[in-house]
DNA sequence: CCTGCAATTATGCAAGCGTATAATTAAGTC
DNA sequence: GACTTAATTATACGCTTGCATAATTGCAGG
């Protein structure tokens, strides 16, 4: 009989869900404010919850930002293999598709970048991250690599791996660049000039494979 | 005759030697742990002073870090100029070293690093940290279209900044990887393949004008 | 020497942080 | 529909944060 309404309603949701939930918030929010600005609360408030129930579902914070960053791999990797499966057979084509597709929104995006230097710092303290992190990096690398290496001529294994190197800085540098000052570009200049430089450095055409028209 | 002993001893400094001093543990700071470590207390404990002091010499500590941010890019700046300086007169040669210069420590450093990403989120946030990091940037690459465009050879106005911008994202992207996964990669390795790739997108030969001897 | 002023320290406060723990309540089972 | 259990909320604690203010003290000029 006592006064019991404040109490706030709630649904029970899977655990999976609720992970998710929790994970994708602190992922905002690190994306938009760094990593001072994922705090427990604001965490628990973006995903509709209260803040106890963090602890309910990790150990702590820093093991939920550790799913966190996981979790932000596995959907990078996997939508670099939707843009391979959806992208033609001609090697060099192909190569294209991949280098333009990881020069345009949303991986050019000022708040992929934010989120990226959120977690960069924690990369050298937090092994367990640093080992994600690596993984993600050379399986990047790889991928390219073995574009590169699709294309028809010849090539030894320590060119295709400088080649790959190469390659991949231009697109994190252009990533880079086109996601903090995207108003210092014109549009389409940075895709184009992607692959252009990614031409250049493999000795072969690109920008005629360019997937969609740009201005 | 009360006890006043326990109070910290201390010597006066000059205005400007304070702010220098005050500045620099920031910086310090937050290479090392990012923005969350530069806390007024460990600011001040790193630069031999106690917190209050800050609030001395800064308005606020948002203040002391768009000072401190106001710095950095001075002295990238500085650095940059210094190598012109000492470098040669030939401008293939000297291009090479302005590339090489920007592509060894001290510039690739997981600290360095550590300090830009920690900016990077205030600079969607915050109108003058964006400014200073918008004209620095551009200041860089201008310096290097200059550079570029120094090179016997005719070139047009808009290739020289589709080349420049290339150019700049190799160096970028280098620095970005050798600085995060400096393991990953052969001792002299990321200078070599930037001056090969920095040659291929102007299409000339960099890699003779390597000023050191590397492995 | 001493006097005044600014540089520096000391102290305290309100708010926010992560975390621990206890109290509730939604929802499946019999 | 009572019973049980796990999901969820509520509350509180100790610590840290940035900041304001008051108390000291080094140091230069008479």
């Amino acid at each position: 009989m006592a006064v019991t309404g404040n109490r706030r309603k709630f649904k029970r949701e899977g655990e999976t869900a609720r992970r998710d939930a929790l994970i994708d918030a602190a992922l905002q929010l690190m994306a938009e404010g760094g990593a001072q600005a994922a705090t427990v609360r604001a965490i628990a408030d973006r995903a509709g919850v209260t803040p106890g129930l963090i602890r309910h579902y990790f150990q702590s914070k820093e093991d939920l930002t550790r799913a966190a960053y996981g979790t932000l791999m596995d959907r990078m990797m996997a939508a670099n293999l939707l843009v391979l499966e959806t992208s033609p057979v001609d090697p060099a084509a192909r190569l294209a598709a991949f280098v333009a597709a990881s020069l345009r929104p949303p991986v050019v995006d000022a708040e992929a970048l934010g989120l990226w230097a959120a977690f960069i710092h924690k990369l050298r303290i937090d092994p367990q991250i640093r080992l994600a992190h690596e993984a993600a990096y050379l399986a990047y690398r790889d991928r390219l690599q073995l574009l590169i290496s699709a294309l028809p001529r010849p090539a030894d294994e320590a060119t295709l791996r400088a080649q790959a190197i190469a390659c991949n800085a231009v697109i994190d540098g252009l990533w880079l660049e086109g996601s903090a000052l995207p108003e210092a570009f014109d549009p389409g200049e940075i895709p184009r000039i992607g692959l252009t430089s990614v031409g250049a450095i493999l000795n072969l055409d690109l920008l005629s494979h360019l997937p969609k028209a740009l201005t």
